[in-house]
DNA sequence: TTGTAAGCGTTATCAC
DNA sequence: GTGATAACGCTTACAA
């Protein structure tokens, strides 16, 4: 094989007109001839031409290819949100290049906008937690970077952001498990540098205060979002006498925790304990017993961003602001939580 | 902002020579007077000059970016390959574009030289079970993009691939298992059209004839390597009389499945039942009673697999030959296994 | 509606 | 060792 491919001159050779028309075809104007569209549409098809997108992106600087950025442990919400976002991208003609990068380097915005810099990428979708990084933002926009920012809070221009209503999704974790008879319930936090934290623990609070139980101090642990993390929250919650008959954790990886640490203290969930968690990650659903968790759209929150991302690189913004910019999560109820006094 | 990015005419005109003696200086050509080499430099560094890619590869006819293809659904797994590539990429300048693809599609070969073609990829990398493909791999090769597999088998010359050694890794396992004193085992294998799949079955069996404990047919069951699969598969093992003392899936995905549906049953693990898997993914640590598994070394894989696609890209597969392309997997020994008749 | 010609920012060919 | 100058394959003023 190896033989090298057509060029738009061939295709414009074969069909007897100025490459300046091919081109015209190739980005749709409307100024061709229906003859001319037809037969060079034709040919192209024969030749099984394909615009090279390097060419293109030089004269046009442009490049087709979205970035995505993040720092997240959970590999799980990675690999769904990747494959959300080429499902619009791909059929668009973008292809996506990954970023994994540390929220709390120094060096973050310098990092990421040489990252864009460097491959003249069209645009990039920021996921949490680094989507919460003002100045991320900020550098982003003053650099002319179309960007799309996944979040749990509404913090940017609607153009520029696609955020799932985790205060709301909380509100119903809090309702299940009081409409369980829980009376005294533990909650394990996030970093509480992190807007999505902030955002599910004020949530839950307020949500209980509304039903008249607010949270005692002693009851909230503060960890990291991680397994380690909830080790500990879970032991210092567990630990002694009185322990709440219900711990909401931030994570599902968290609430994986506590299940481990129950199960080491010979706590029986849910029969002594609600255990419930946040994500609905692919763990939920695997351990024993299934998590009661709320589910985040992962996918619909990609499909939005990157049909916001492509708006904004191809209609100046105009249409982007357009696209839907909130989601809402749900509340999945699975083995983990139960009626207090135990049901069983 | 937005001020022009220097060019290397900017460059070029600042140092008072041509942009051919630039350009030289940027591809590190011996033929340059340290003088005018020592200039250069300093300029390029006072500017913040960095060439462009698209113009260097339209030039060059390269892209600087490396495409992964896969197809799998341990998302975990995926994540790893990913940040282990970029590791070594990233510092030597390129990037990387993700494609995941159906493996059984009959469009697989064309879908992925589309990818390949359309941004002009310098190479990609091939992950299992997609790289088990010899159609894609010979297609990859007749259109001279280079490519390395990452697999369970040697199936490639050692330029084009990266195994893990899975075989040796499940005899460890038989080995173990034995050692406990497990005489009858059941075995869920993958797709048996996998080659990873017949490798650590046939590797399975093959150690534990090799200790005179053959496996029966009817401690086979056949699964897909997800979680559902895994679940029937434990069922037709676990249901009726004599169920054996241990079970081994084929990944750690069945394994929890396994774990379910004994705890289902009512059979306790480890005590009644030893259960273990193969990859060490998330699951493996996080689920209760933890897993005894196979680590897969997923991250030096990716290291080696980076490796060897840069150098066959820069150096013309000279140089690939030379990194090492077996790696070892290992036996993670946790709660999940233990001695039989039950020690408990 | 269509074509001409000038870039886009590099690398590559050949002289000098 | 260095420098004109021509590619590379496309888009886009500007004409026609």
């Amino acid at each position: 094989m190896l033989v090298k491919k057509p060029t738009i001159n061939d295709v414009a050779r074969a069909a007897q007109v100025s490459k300046r028309t091919v081109s015209r075809v190739l980005n749709g104007s409307a100024s061709v001839g229906e003859e001319t569209r037809k037969i060079i549409e034709k040919i192209i098809a024969d030749l099984n031409y394909q615009p090279d997108k390097q060419a293109r992106g030089l004269a046009s600087s442009r490049s087709y290819f979205i970035g995505i950025i993040y720092d997240n442990p959970d590999a799980l919400y990675i690999d769904q949100v990747q494959r959300g976002l080429l499902d619009v991208c791909s059929r668009q003609g973008y292809e996506l290049v990954v970023h994994p990068c540390k929220y709390d380097s120094p060096s973050l915005v310098e990092d990421c906008l040489a990252f864009v810099g460097r491959s003249k990428l069209d645009g990039v979708i920021v996921l949490p937690p680094v989507s919460e990084s003002k100045v991320l933002a900020a550098a982003l926009r003053e650099e002319g970077h179309p960007y799309v920012r996944m979040a749990s809070l509404d913090l940017d221009d609607h153009t520029n952001i696609v955020v799932s209503d985790d205060r709301t999704g909380v509100r119903q974790m809090a309702a299940h498990l009081v409409g369980l008879g829980h009376r005294d319930i533990g909650f394990i936090t996030g970093p509480m540098h992190y807007h999505s934290s902030t955002e599910r623990f004020e949530g839950f609070c307020g949500a209980l205060k509304d039903l008249g139980l607010p949270i005692p101090e002693g009851r909230i642990a503060h960890g990291k979002n991680n397994y380690q993390s909830g080790l500990e929250c879970a032991h210092t919650l567990l630990a002694g006498e009185g322990r709440p008959t219900a711990i909401f954790a931030n994570t599902d990886e968290m609430a994986a925790a506590v299940l481990k640490v129950a199960h080491e203290l010979g706590i029986k969930v849910p029969e002594e304990l609600s255990v419930c968690g946040f994500d609905d990650n692919i763990l939920a659903s695997r351990i024993i017993p299934a998590l009661t968790t709320i589910r985040r759209p992962v996918t619909d929150m990609a499909s939005l961003a990157a049909q916001k991302i492509i708006s904004a690189i191809e209609d100046k913004e105009e249409k982007a602001i357009r696209v839907n910019y909130i989601v809402q999560p749900s509340l999945i109820i699975r083995e983990s939580t139960s009626q207090w006094p135990g049901s069983e």
